[in-house]
RNA sequence: GGUGCUAUCGUCUAGUGGCCUAGGACAACGGCCUCUCACGCCGUAAACCCCGGUUCGAGUCCGGGUAGCACUACCA
């Protein structure tokens, strides 16, 4: 059968969307793209209990940075999903996936039952592997131990109550999954799932994935590995509603782990390494607490999803950049490793800094402008003569300095001279270059540059050279020297690079202000 | 405990029985370039979890160990 593809993410609004989850989103859309299909966006909010306010904007603000685009359900342009299979937001499904539990319930594939939370928890401490199954229901309240008048009685006075799947020992079920292979497990390790709680008149996650994928005729569910254990009571849902002829395949992701040790990784995983797990900022409103962001870090969106890419993908070549579109076209769920992958930070710095070198003067220093203006007027010197100039020659000044950082705001730690005149003096550097005859040189390089109209690099490259070689001085040592009184430390672009920039005024005053302050 | 998944340099990975004295990238280290830092270039160190089997030949196939991870909720 020739369907069209469709997949979806499906996230919880429970909190800011986690990076592995935003991998799971990238490779649902590249999925779709190569083939042509759709991109759907549906929000599992079927827990009522772990609602997190302003999640669910989150995750579409954060797909929408990263270009992960949606083509139905919930997105940036329709807040309230678009498309013909609505509602997209589960808790606004109840009508729905009430017919598809009387289904089961009729059809003798589950049963109401009444134990509470509470007898449930002592049950399980009283016996270690306490397991609701077809060895154990028989002991249970339920509609299949009491007689169908209680039953009754119960739901009508309002008793809580679950439906639950009534799962059939003795049974191979065999799910095959387009990264592992056929995955087998026997019917008797399964529990009798909880679908439907009467509580908050909700399905759990096992019904409403099934019946929503059914209906929003989903082809491909890509996930995460820690659904794997559960996709095998899924394909038995499948059978139970009689749709296994149109049963998506599934797709199970690696897990991506922490980078030192093992285990998944979590929040405190960033927090306690120092990087983000999180593509945005994210202030949550039940805890309070505030979580760092790609974004606000100063990553490229691109540099995120190639960062991801990678992260468990990896096509036959040496190719690491790749751009959206490269992805689309060469990405295969065959090529997905098995294996987990332990993040690695320092590569994503690596790829940020890949993305900064190939944007363009002008991108890059429209980039920085503002956080150059925002240092400036911090210690109150956007409007010197030094500032304005540099603030002229923004492009060219980034194009000198963007080799040696990995982002925008490093910018300014590398270039900060440009704009202003230094008044500390790098002590490692001031030790190892400026010597017993710096002062001298400089004072007579001061005199020298003073003569000369001809501000061009060629031209004092060659007026300045053939001073150090007349005198026989070292001519690292005059550089050098010069170089600190320029800048204030031993970094920096070539020094006639820094003089075109400077101007003959500014280099001028700062070479007797910096001998004044260095031989103090 | 039970069930399942996984296993190549520190990390991400290439490898689908001979092209593997195992390739690339990040990180590390050394050198070159050079007035400094960086870039760039060159180079060094660095891996097939273990044991059996199949085969003329195994990183690659099979079995068994071991280890790691995931799941085991009226969470997703």
């Amino acid at each position: 059968m020739d369907r069209k593809v469709r997949v979806r993410f499906a996230p919880s609004p429970t909190g800011a969307l986690h990076i592995g989850g935003v991998r799971t989103a990238l490779y649902n859309y590249l999925f779709a793209r190569q083939n042509g299909g759709d991109m759907l966006l549906r929000i599992e909010d079927t827990d009522s209990n772990r609602f997190v306010p302003g999640a669910e904007q989150y995750i579409i603000e954060a797909l929408d940075w990263l270009g992960i685009g949606i083509d139905e359900g919930i997105c940036k342009d329709a807040p309230d999903g678009k498309g013909p299979h609505g509602p997209y937001r589960q808790s606004e499904r109840r009508e729905i996936y009430h017919v598809y539990v009387k289904q089961l319930l009729d059809s003798g594939h589950a049963y109401y039952a009444f134990d509470t939370p509470e007898e449930l928890d002592s049950k399980r401490k009283e016996t270690g592997n306490f397991q609701y199954d077809a060895h154990t229901r028989g002991e249970m309240a339920n509609s299949l131990t009491l007689p169908a008048d209680e039953v009754r009685q119960r739901i009508g006075r309002g008793d809580q109550y679950v439906v639950r799947f009534k799962i059939e020992p003795g049974e191979s079920v065999t799910v095959h999954d387009l990264i592992r292979g056929d995955v087998t497990i026997q019917s008797d390790i399964l529990d009798d799932k909880v679908l439907y709680k009467s509580a908050d008149d909700l399905p759990t996650y096992h019904l409403a994935n099934i019946v929503d994928d059914h209906l929003m005729e989903v082809t491909h569910v890509i996930r995460g590995e820690e659904w794997l254990p559960s996709a095998p009571l899924h394909v038995l849902l499948y059978r139970a509603f009689g749709w296994e002829d149109t049963m998506p395949q599934f797709a199970h992701l690696p897990l991506l782990l922490k980078p030192d040790g093992n285990g998944k990784l979590s929040k405190r995983d960033g927090d306690r390494l120092g990087f983000p797990v999180f593509p945005l900022e994210f202030h949550n409103e039940k805890d309070g607490t505030v979580s760092r962001g790609y974004r606000e870090d100063g990553y490229f969106p691109e540099a995120v999803i190639n960062f991801l890419a990678l992260l468990g993908w990896h096509s036959s070549g040496d190719q690491e950049i790749y751009t959206m579109d490269e992805l689309i076209h060469e990405f295969s769920l065959d090529r997905v490793s098995k294996s987990g992958a332990k993040f690695d930070y320092e590569k994503g710095k690596w790829f940020n800094h890949q993305y900064l070198i190939r944007k363009t003067d002008d991108e890059l220093s429209e980039l920085f402008r503002p956080i150059a203006e925002m240092r400036l007027r911090e210690s109150g010197q956007l409007d010197t003569p030094a500032a304005q100039r540099a603030l002229a020659q923004l492009p060219h000044i980034v194009g000198l300095m963007k080799e040696r950082v990995n982002f925008v705001s490093e910018l300014w730690e590398q270039a900060d001279f440009f704009f202003a005149a230094p008044t500390q003096f790098d002590e490692k550097s001031v030790q190892k270059r400026w010597k017993e005859d710096s002062p001298r040189h400089i004072q007579e390089l001061t005199a020298l540059l003073e003569q000369e109209d001809d501000w061009s690099a060629e031209h004092l490259d060659s007026v300045v050279m053939g001073w150090i070689a007349e005198k026989e001085y070292g001519t690292g040592i005059v550089m050098n020297a010069f170089r600190i009184c320029l800048v204030g430390a031993a970094r920096g672009p070539h020094i006639w690079e820094i003089t075109n920039v400077l101007g003959k005024e500014e280099t001028l005053l700062r070479l007797r202000q910096s001998l004044t302050l260095l031989t103090k």
